[in-house]
DNA sequence: GCCAACGTTGGC
DNA sequence: GCCAACGTTGGC
């Protein structure tokens, strides 16, 4: 049975982990997300899925390419870890509280299509795409296969 | 660096 | 279960 192939957006810092990270390293597993609304919308994702690769906290902020889940949801390791950062300490193995998928490169925007731009076209997209509401801190989010095909047409040419 | 928005925590 | 305080996110 084939699941219908949806979409996502990933926001990240650049410069903790850009898209030219992903294109180095080719997949990497999405770890340190510590939202609930973000993780549930992780443990929804299919092999296969979509994603919008975002660049945010950064001098341009926007989609700077595209990217593909490449596994379904398994426990992020980094919360057992006492050294890392994402440790927590009331997760359990036998009850992870937090999960991740692997996320593969897929290819990289001749230019990053900004959020300035996205905004412009706010009404194609709809007003209740949330990355373009108010105060919207949400790392991992849904976009319909309308908005995708919007955002794709939007994508800077060389 | 600032600040608004939001999620989480903890006292009661 | 409420809500103030606090920490974090993210655009500007």
């Amino acid at each position: 049975m084939n699941a219908k192939r949806r979409y996502w957006l990933m926001k990240t810092e650049p410069d903790t982990f850009s898209i030219d990270d992903l294109q180095r390293v080719r997949i990497e597993p999405w770890n340190g997300v510590r939202n609930y609304q973000a993780r549930n919308h992780m443990r929804q994702m299919q092999p296969g899925d979509g994603v919008l690769f975002y660049h945010s906290s950064c001098a341009v902020p926007g989609i700077a390419g595209l990217a593909t889940v490449a596994t379904a949801a398994y426990p992020d390791p980094t919360q057992f870890d006492r050294k890392s950062d994402y440790f927590d300490p009331k997760s359990t193995r036998e009850e992870p509280r937090w999960s991740l998928v692997d996320v593969a490169f897929d290819r990289k925007f001749a230019d990053v299509l900004t959020l300035e731009e996205i905004k412009a076209h706010a009404d194609a997209l709809g007003d209740e795409f949330p990355l373009i509401k108010r105060g919207n801190r949400l790392s991992v989010l849904p976009v319909t296969a309308a908005q995708w095909k919007t955002l794709l047409k939007l994508e800077p040419r060389p």
